[in-house]
DNA sequence: TCTGGGGTCCTAGGACCC
DNA sequence: TCTGGGGTCCTAGGACCC
């Protein structure tokens, strides 16, 4: 039997989990993000269909989304309702038993060997539909990459197959950012270099790609041009590389006593999360955001890892002290990185 | 931009060592 | 000093993704 990637997407995720609890909240334009404030510094997490009507789409600050869909619910941001809503989700996908991949709260690859790829993602849907009242689109790839973008085009709660044989006639004229892995930076420089369409990026010279976007980046752009990617779904469990914490604040930050007195807060925080991993730390790193928006970060390697609260502390007050704090400040954070894994 | 929060991977330069 | 060639680690930044 062939063996197909499926990737399963729910839609618009976050605004269907407040649907889920606020039934009355169904066919309105409903946008999600910060504390539901739309006067305050925060961005648009998800925004339902019938809000991105008006051009309300995730990123855009809450601002403008008023400004553009004056009558939408804003709601604040719940992350563990979320957390437990994929949860359920995931399950659902596990209990066909096979390798479920999970890519973040509301997606997942699943690797299966079936005659009939269509008929085992809708059989997905439904299991999903009937147990957590969740819509989901499913893409069927030969790979991840053609699943993943073929998702985008069973939206929504549909089923598309991109595969070898469809590749070019789906892909070959649309811009190269239309790749998974291809923003708007990389987009502008291949375009430079005279690639616009995803068939010129795939006609590309790789040593060229080289020289302008790095010895790795620049020949892997070109393999994602042509549709290439891995096909291995791994189920085994997620294991963190670093956990973070950041905050933005409302007004910015002047005053060293305060910002001091933050990193300590954010320390304190991401101590929590590393002894969560049960793994300790082997690097802090912390991150200061100036206004208006500049941002730099600074970083050390510890002594020896550790878990140990006092010591993250410590070290993050010591690499904050690596900056000199001579403009305001928009945005600090706290990053713990774990060291490899000898386990 | 009025531009969040939590992650991953790649790149490049310098330090350091043999 | 007219200053090799490599491997690896550390650090900072960039880009991307959800």
């Amino acid at each position: 039997m062939p063996a197909w990637v499926l990737h399963v997407d729910l839609d618009q995720f976050i605004a269907a989990v407040e649907v889920l609890r606020d039934p009355s909240l169904a066919g309105k334009p409903v946008v999600v993000g910060g504390r539901g404030d739309p006067t305050e510094r925060a961005v648009v997490a998800t925004a339902s269909y019938e809000a991105r009507e008006f051009g309300v789409h995730s990123g855009l600050p809450l601002r403008l989304a008023s400004r553009r869909c004056p009558a939408a619910v804003f709601l604040p941001a719940d992350p563990t309702a979320y957390d437990e809503a994929s949860a359920r989700v995931m399950a659902v996908l596990r209990s066909f038993g096979v390798p479920v991949e999970v890519l973040g709260w509301d997606e997942a690859f699943m690797g299966v060997s079936v005659d009939d790829p269509v008929g085992f993602a809708r059989s997905v849907q439904a299991a999903v539909l009937d147990r957590t009242r969740l819509a989901c689109s499913v893409g069927i790839g030969d790979n991840k990459l053609r699943a993943k973008l073929a998702t985008g085009f069973a939206k929504p709660a549909g089923v598309f197959r991109l595969t070898r044989e469809n590749w070019v006639e789906v892909m070959a004229d649309r811009p190269t950012a239309a790749l998974w892995g291809i923003g708007r930076k990389t987009a502008r420089k291949l375009a430079a270099l005279g690639c616009t369409t995803v068939a010129e990026l795939a006609r590309a010279d790789p040593d060229v790609l080289a020289a302008a976007l790095g010895p790795r980046m620049g020949p892997w752009y070109r393999e994602l041009a042509r549709g290439a990617s891995s096909a291995e779904v791994t189920g085994t469990p997620y294991v963190a590389k670093s956990r973070s914490r950041e905050t933005t604040f409302q007004s910015d930050l002047d005053d060293p006593a305060e910002i001091t007195a933050e990193v300590v807060a954010l320390a304190h925080r991401v101590a929590a999360d590393v002894a969560e991993e049960g793994r300790p730390a082997a690097r802090v790193a912390v991150k200061v955001r100036f206004a208006p928006f500049f941002t730099h970060t600074r970083s050390m390697t510890l002594p020896a890892p550790t878990a140990d609260a006092a010591l993250l502390e410590k070290a993050a007050l010591a690499v904050l002290g690596k900056f000199s704090l001579d403009r305001p400040v928009r945005l600090l954070g706290v990053r713990a990185e774990f060291g490899e894994d000898r386990t």
